[in-house]
DNA sequence: TCTGGCACTCGGCCCGGGTGAGTGCCAGGA
DNA sequence: TCCTGGCACTCACCCGGGCCGAGTGCCAGA
C-alpha cells in the first residue's frame, strides 16, 4: 500500500530525527539523504505518511516525527539489527567474564547493558521455575528449627526458615536430607512436587508432620519465588530523555522503582527472540512514552529470564537491539559455564 | 557573637524557605513570624547574616536564601528533632512487622523511609563486622567439591563455593562441621580468626590441605564481605528537586547508582547517632547540593549498619531527622526479635 | 537601638515585530 | 501519471523595550 519510497522516506524521517531529536523537514531530509527526488515531492511523500498515521507534526509549519505506528513500522520492515563491532564484543567478554557469583554477573550485566545503549537497562535473575536442583541442604538451627537451602543450576541459593512443632532427630534429618536430594537433584523445579508427593509416607509417624512442613515449605520456595527479583540500572541516562523534563521523567522512575511493574512487562514479552514494545503498546502508562527492547537469555537453548533496557521511544532501534542481543548471549555463555 | 533575634531570623528564613522554596524577604519574613520587630529592623540583622555567610541573596533586590552554613547553624543550635506522631509511629511498625526475610526488611525499610520524607532512602545491609554467626554449614556438591553456608544473627546468609584439591570423606566433613561450628557459633566475627587457627593441626594429614582451604575461604568470607551491599528507592523524589533540573539531578542519579560512593558516604559518617552532611559538606562532588542524613542501626545496642535520606539543602531538617532517626529504632527491633 | 520613609535596583512578565523553517497547493513539464 | 519548481501562508521562536513590584540599603528621627 506503501510505495517503495515512501518507506525510505519513512525509514530517513526515523533515522534523521532519533539522530537529532528534532521535528525533520522535507528539504532536510532530501539533504542528508540520496533520495533522488525534490523537497516537493517528499512533502507529498509525508502528506500521505501522515495521512495513514506514520508520522506527525507536533504543530502546523514544523518538521514531522514519527508516531509510535511509525515506529512500529520502521521496527518491523525497516530496520535490522545492528551487529556490534568486535572490540564491542571483546569488551563484553572481559567485563563478564570477572564476574565471581550470581549477584556479580546480574550486576555486570545491568551496568554493561546500561553503558552500551546509555539506556536504562532491567536484568531479571535468573527464573527458579525454568531451573533444575543442584542441591537441598537441611540444617538444625536449634531441635524445632530448620533451615532450608536450596541451590539451584544457575547459581541461586535461596533460603528459608522452618519452625517445627515437634523436634526433629539428627538422623531423621540425614535421612531426610538424603532422601530428598536423591528424588530431586537435576529436577525441574516444576517437577518436583510429584516426586516428593509420598515421602511423608515413608517416615515414623512421629515425624511426618515436621517431614511434611519441611516439604511444603520447599514447595513454596519454588511455587511462590517464582515471584522474581530484578536489578536496574543506568537511570541516569533518563536525564537524556528531552528537554520537558520533570514531566516525563517521574513516572517512569515510578515505574522502574516498581519491580512488580517491570516483572509483569518482562512476563508479557515474548519468551524467545526479541520483543520490541513501543510507546502506548506498553500497558503501564507511567511507561507510554517509552520504548521497552527486551529478549530471553539462559543457560542453555532455553530462557531461564528475560533482560532488556527502557528509553525514549526516539531510541535507536538497530544499535540497541544489536546491543541487547549481544548481552543476553554472552550472560547465556557465562551461565553455561559456571 | 550572633544576637538571639538574629538566629531567631536565620530560623524563619530557614524554615520559611524549605517552605516555599523562593527566597525570602525581610516583609515577608515579619507578617509570618512574631518577631516583634519591623521589616527594616529584619534587614539589618539580614545584612549581618549575610556578612557572616549564613545566607546569601541569588541576586540583587532578591529575597535571602540560606547558605550551607546557615543550615548548618541551624541545624546544630535552631532545630530540635521533630518526634514523629503516633499515627506515623503505628504506620511504621506495621508496615515492617509484615517482613519475611532480611532482604524484606531491607526493602521495606527504604519504601518506608522514602515515603515518609519523601526523598531517596538508602538502607545498608546489616554488616558482618560487627554481627555473630549463628551457624555454619559445610555442605558436598561433589567429592572435592564443598559449599560454605555462613548465617548471621542478623538473618544475612553467605555462601560460597570451594573446591579442594582432595577429595573429602563424608565423616570428615561431619566432624569439620561440628568442631567448627562449636567454636564459632554465638562469636563475633573480629573474633573467629583467633578461634579457627589450631583448627587444622588437630585433623589427619590427608585432610589438613582441606580444612585450611576451607577455613581460608570462611575467613575471606567474614573480611573481604565487610564490602557491604545497599539498596535505594525513593529516586523519583529526585523530581521534585527543583526548577533548574537536569543539571542538578545527573549527578545525583549517576552518584547513587555507585554503591561504592554511597557506601564510602556511609563509611564517613558517624558510628552512633546522627549525622547531617550538608551540601559541600560531601565529598563526592555529585551530591554537593544535597544534605544527607544518616544514623547508625543494629539489633541491640550497637550499630550494625546505617541507613538515611539523600536530599536537596533544602529539606525539612528536623521532620527528616525524626523519620530517619524512628525508622532505624524500629528496624533495629525487628532485627533483634529475628 | 529600633523604626518609618525613600530612592534605587533588577528580575520577571507582557507585548509586538521580525525571521525563517516548513507546509500545502497549483500549474507546468517529462 | 508522476515529479518539480514556485508561491503564498502559517506559526514557533527570538529579541528588545517598557512596565511592575518585591526587595534592598541608607538615613534621619524617636
Amino acid at each position: 500500500m506503501l510505495s517503495e519510497r515512501r518507506l525510505e522516506v519513512l525509514r530517513a524521517i526515523v533515522q534523521d530525527y532519533v539522530g537529532t531529536e528534532e521535528p525533520v523537514g522535507s528539504k532536510a531530509l532530501t539533504e542528508r539523504h540520496q533520495l533522488g527526488v525534490s523537497p516537493a515531492t517528499v512533502r507529498n511523500d509525508m502528506a500521505a505518511l501522515e495521512e495513514e498515521g506514520f508520522i506527525a507534526q507536533p504543530h502546523t509549519s514544523a518538521g514531522r516525527i514519527p508516531t509510535d505506528k511509525g515506529y512500529r513500522l520502521f521496527v518491523d520492515k525497516l530496520a535490522g539489527v545492528k551487529p556490534l563491532s568486535s572490540p564491542e564484543r571483546r569488551a563484553i567478554q572481559n567485563f563478564l567474564d570477572g564476574a565471581v557469583d550470581l549477584d556479580d554477573v546480574v550486576g555486570r550485566t545491568v551496568r554493561l547493558l546500561a553503558q552500551l545503549t546509555r539506556q536504562v537497562a532491567v536484568v531479571q535473575y535468573p527464573s527458579l521455575t525454568r531451573s533444575t536442583v543442584r542441591h537441598v541442604e537441611l540444617l538444625a538451627l536449634a531441635p524445632a528449627r530448620l533451615m532450608l537451602v536450596l541451590i539451584t543450576d544457575t547459581g541461586r541459593v535461596e533460603q528459608r526458615l522452618i519452625d517445627c512443632q515437634t523436634p526433629f532427630s539428627e538422623t531423621s534429618l540425614a535421612d531426610l536430607r538424603a532422601r530428598l536430594n536423591s528424588r530431586v537433584v537435576g529436577r525441574r523445579f516444576t517437577d518436583v512436587p510429584q516426586l516428593v508427593q509420598d515421602l511423608p509416607e515413608s517416615f515414623e509417624q512421629d515425624d511426618r508432620g515436621t517431614v511434611s512442613t519441611v516439604l511444603s515449605v520447599l514447595l513454596e520456595t519454588l511455587v511462590e519465588e517464582t515471584e522474581e527479583r530484578l536489578m536496574i540500572g543506568g537511570t541516569a541516562n533518563l536525564t537524556r530523555f528531552g528537554h520537558d523534563f520533570p514531566l516525563t521523567i517521574r513516572p517512569v522512575l515510578e515505574a522502574l522503582e516498581e519491580h512488580v511493574v517491570l516483572l509483569k512487562l518482562l512476563g508479557e514479552a515474548k519468551d524467545s527472540g526479541m520483543t520490541v514494545r513501543i510507546g502506548h503498546e506498553n500497558a503501564h502508562e507511567g511507561l507510554t512514552s517509552t520504548s521497552v527492547v527486551t529478549v530471553g537469555y539462559g543457560s542453555g537453548d532455553e530462557a531461564v529470564a528475560k533482560l532488556g533496557v527502557v528509553g525514549p521511544t526516539r531510541m535507536d532501534y538497530p544499535g540497541t537491539m544489536g546491543a541487547v542481543r549481544a548481552v543476553a548471549r554472552y550472560v547465556g555463555q557465562i551461565l553455561a559455564e559456571s
